[in-house]
RNA sequence: AGGGCUAUCGCCAAACGGUAAGGCAACGGACUCUGACUCCGUCAUUUCAAGGUUCGAAUCCUUGUAGCCCUGCCA
């Protein structure tokens, strides 16, 4: 791809091409660990897409592996969900999928032969006990009183938490590292629990099992993995990954592979994606569930109409660094955009529909105008929309007394239709609300297609509907879960909902053009946004459209 | 004086001692059968603050300040 400007090498890629200069390794290999207990949202989406562009960037290799050590919270209908979000994404794991749960016998013996180094040792401290032991963060922690056992002991011990002779909790295996580091993690860190938990994998052939911070550097030993990318809260493990890989001998010193690297998390404005918020806003029924388009899981960004290419240049857009930030919900709204504005067919559609007679055009007459998909992209092709003397227009394209600047439909006003007619206002009918009904105009036979023969210039252009052939629909629009002026928490830790996150119109009217549309199809309705097709709810009698994005728009109706 | 990390435009983010890229947003203007798109233009004499070193500092040093993370047998 010829890009424009040099984009400049962000902190993983410098730290990689040096590595590979300095001949730490010969080729890259990255992953991304997921632990399957929940959907993958926006934010994973980032460390998917970074780890496999890496990948694919440095002619690398890039695995997809579950991360799951703690069956307490995991399950199969995870890992299928995010199997196929990922795929989704575009991030290929070609034959290399794999779980920590096929390396538990490695990581078993790896931990025999801490033992027999003196590097670990079974402990009797309860749970409570060990917090006690292991100091705050301004003292020390003090000895472990069994971990002067001997390593014959600690083999036997360890081997009965291994043959369930232990009740969960009774038994753990610590790592001796130093009781009175700074770094908490370094703590003699417990690295095998007791758990008699079904495992969704290897079921109940194990009772114990390897905590994070001992399995997780294994993993990547095991896989070949380069350059292990995760999230600054795990920059204070670093120490004890390099000390595991070390000590089991799978690397010499901290600078070799794998090499454990930091960035900082996606966050998005006004954005909700904490699990137990969204668990109570679906069991509260405000939110359709895991997948409502108002939410940003990557389930709920397919289904509200955003594609995979939109979410790749969000990223990149994003950048990569170490400082904790929010980007701004726009350049998302930016991004989906820019991906579908020149792949999506620009069709006709009425929210908001007003009936227009056009009094001096023919009853029962039909021309079938021939209009482009998309006039910014050939490619796209025409399709033919029927014109009747009875049409829908938006309810915001009239007004009975326009303000100045104001250049839609108004009594008087001459406007176009859109590759139809010229058409002027001429009255218009009230009920006794004073709602406006019905508006009737005159339309100028010459203009067909949209252009007057003698030059004349019109200041609007207006989007209608046939309303003999025209479908009805219904429309989701979309504003954030989130109140914006006040941010994403109350004072109390609650969200701060915006009540208007939702409008569902029923009474839309569409061209008819869009009657055999599938989920998951999605067009520009010209004017007013990129929709697509609800996955959920849509029907062939009954199609549903959610609002991707609105229309960027320069105009306000002064008030 | 616990430890670690971070601070550059409203929001992201480059710059690696040589004189503040780029994108989003915003604002002008041109164009327009989408008030869209596109195009042109504007938008940090200054990089959290104060000192210091240097011919030269966002980059180095000092001292502060602010934010994030760490006291799971979670990941």
């Amino acid at each position: 791809m010829e890009n424009e400007a040099v984009v400049s090498k962000n902190f993983i890629e410098q730290i990689i091409e040096k590595d590979i200069e300095e001949g730490h390794c010969q080729e890259i290999h990255t992953r991304f660990p997921p632990e399957p207990n929940g959907y993958l949202h926006i934010g994973h989406a980032k460390a998917i897409l970074l780890n496999y562009g890496l990948a694919q960037k440095y002619n690398g290799k890039f695995n997809l592996r579950f991360d799951d050590t703690n069956p307490t919270k995991e399950k199969t209908e995870f890992v299928n969900a995010i199997e196929s979000d990922i795929a989704w994404l575009g991030a290929d794991w070609e034959d290399r999928l794999y779980f920590a749960s096929d390396y538990f016998q490695e990581m078993y013996e790896g931990a025999i032969k801490l033992i027999k180094k003196g590097k670990a040792y079974v402990s009797d401290l309860t749970a409570e006990q060990i917090r006690e032991y292991r100091g705050t963060l301004t003292e020390p922690g003090k000895e472990d009183p069994y971990s002067t056992r001997s390593v014959e002991e600690n083999l036997q011990l360890f081997e009965d938490m291994k043959n369930g002779k232990f009740a969960d909790g009774e038994k753990v295996l610590r790592a001796r590292i130093d009781m009175a580091s700074s770094n908490i993690n370094m703590r003699d860190p417990v690295i095998y629990r007791v758990a008699r938990m079904n495992h969704h994998r290897t079921g109940d052939s194990w009772c114990i099992y390897p905590m994070y911070d001992y399995a997780h550097p294994i993993e990547d030993a095991v896989e070949g993995i380069t350059h292990s990318i995760c999230t600054l809260e795990f920059e204070d493990h670093r120490p004890l990954y390099d000390w595991v890989l070390i000590e089991l001998g799978y690397k010499d010193d901290a600078t070799g592979t794998p090499k454990q690297i930091e960035f900082a998390k996606l966050y998005l404005t006004n954005v909700v994606t904490g699990k137990r918020y969204i668990k109570r806003l679906v069991e509260e029924g405000i939110v359709d569930g895991w997948d409502d388009p108002r939410l940003v899981s990557i389930a709920a960004l397919k289904r509200r109409g955003f594609t995979p290419e939109s979410i790749k240049l969000f990223v990149e857009l994003c950048g990569v660094a170490k400082a904790n930030s929010s980007v701004d919900y726009a350049m998302l709204e930016y991004c989906i955009r820019e991906d579908l504005k020149l792949k999506k067919s620009r069709m006709m559609a009425i929210l908001d529909p007003i009936k227009v007679v056009i009094d001096n055009y023919p009853e029962g007459q039909v021309e079938y105008l021939e209009v482009a998909n998309n006039l910014e992209n050939e490619e796209l092709g025409s399709r033919t929309v029927p014109f009747t003397r009875e049409i829908y227009i938006d309810r915001e394209d009239f007004m009975e007394e326009p303000p100045k600047k104001y250049f839609r439909m108004f009594p008087g006003n001459e406007v176009r239709l859109m590759n139809a007619y010229f058409v002027t206002c001429n009255s218009y009918v009230k009920d006794e609300n004073g709602k406006v009904t019905e508006i009737h105009c005159t339309y100028d036979p010459a203009s067909r297609g949209g252009n007057s023969p003698d030059g004349r210039k019109v200041k609007g252009t207006i989007q209608w509907v046939s309303a003999e052939y025209g479908i009805k629909a219904e429309v989701r629009l979309y504003e954030n879960l989130i109140d914006e002026e006040k941010g994403v928490y109350n004072e109390d830790g609650s969200l701060n909902l915006n009540p208007n996150s939702l409008t569902v119109l029923k009474d839309c009217v569409v061209e008819s053009n869009l009657a055999d549309a599938k989920a998951y199809d999605s067009f520009q309705f010209v004017r007013q946004g990129f929709f697509c097709v609800d996955a959920k709810d849509s029907t062939e009698d009954h199609l549903v459209f959610n609002r991707i994005v609105s229309l960027k728009s320069s105009f306000k109706l002064p008030n």
